[in-house]
DNA sequence: CAGCATCCGCTTTGATACTG
DNA sequence: CAGTATCAAAGCGGATGCTG
């Protein structure tokens, strides 16, 4: 492991989580839990195979993640964050709502996975009514359907709801805009966006960012 | 700059401060303030010359840093953060937190600055007793004396006080092991610590981690 | 197919020397 | 003081091959 060699905790840290691609990593067992190999790949487009082989050894030295055999029916191993880990959530976090912004100047061609949804679900939106019953929006977009679920808190998770209170078909770019409150749905449907429902259930969304101001 | 080309307000984030010594150099600009390049260098031990430069550029293209001519007196320029730059202080607080539990294990020949205790201070610890009178700590380690002030918060300045109600003076490890914590001040006394003034005063300083606890 | 290891060309980094 | 120039070494990205 390359370190700075400086006796300075940030610099501490930055040894072990500041090397290229290795944030990420965590972000996708963050978000999807355990992973496969492959999983980790896919999620993150772009790596070199050989470069992902060697981060999670360097992972799992450092105490970060931790390789186990999954359980009988799946024949392969999987890739946990280890409790150590999981405490970077903080870390992501700070780092995901300071590039927030970022979003709203991001190339077309960007590369988009659909479970990358649950960092703004957790870290930028809140239920701007959490005194009214649970609902649920149903978001087709990216790579497979996910679910929001809003009710004091706002989760995201993979999947197709029984009863979605309502739907967002449409560009990534476009459903971001709007759930980042950057966008009026207004204009992201003469931009394509699709919405079915009562747009009062978007309402129920506000940005952090907003709800601090 | 070279981009993840991730949709994905975490990786646009490392986009910008994801880079090798880009972190660093926030660092230095958040606790010393404006600096020369000259200072930059001195803090950032094993920078090369021509990388240092390279990422001021970016930093100001980013909008994080700011290239300012200092007041008459100072025939030179000065580097700013932005408020953009400021707006990194909660990620330097989540890196530097998670990182400190490291420093236990840290190399001896890891290169210290003095006003990187500004770090601890502001992050890791907290005023015991913030009823009583507020109260200074001298600190004597590294290249330059510094003031821990502790009323409330926990404060440190690089300076020498009229009167400090204890003296440290020794390693910086030892130091940082005795205010994390990790180190008892008899053991680290008799590691070659020095220590003058009322015990007392040390307890005021307490861990942020036991305090959680 | 999952989980790598190897090889190769390119880019980034680090060390040093040099300049206005 | 505040950089630029140069060059070797390391790191990265892409393609491919190997093993259960």
């Amino acid at each position: 492991m390359r370190s700075y060699g400086e006796y300075c905790a940030l610099a501490k840290g930055l040894d072990v989580i500041g090397e290229r691609w290795t944030l990420l990593i965590v972000r996708e067992l963050l978000v999807r839990g355990p992973c496969r190999y492959t999983d980790l790949r896919f999620g993150l487009p772009g790596i070199a195979t050989n470069l992902l082989a060697e981060r999670l050894r360097e992972l799992e030295l450092a105490g970060v993640i931790r390789r186990e055999a999954a359980p009988p029916p799946v024949a392969t191993a999987l890739f946990h964050l280890t409790k150590r880990g999981e405490e970077l959530e903080p870390v992501m976090r700070a780092i995901g709502s300071w590039g927030a912004p970022l979003l709203a100047e991001a190339r077309d061609e960007d590369e988009f996975r659909s479970h990358w949804l649950a960092l703004p679900a957790n870290y930028s939106l809140v239920d701007g009514r959490p005194d009214l019953a649970p609902i649920t929006i149903q978001v087709h977009t990216g790579d497979q359907p996910m679910v929001l679920e809003v009710g004091g808190t706002v989760r995201a998770r993979p999947g197709v709801a029984e009863h979605a209170d309502g739907v967002l078909t449409g560009q990534h770019k476009l459903i971001l805009g709007v759930l980042q409150g950057r966008l009026d749905l207004r204009q992201a449907q003469a931009e394509g966006l699709q919405f079915e429902g009562d747009p009062e259930v978007l309402s129920r969304l506000r940005p952090l960012s907003a709800a601090v101001v």
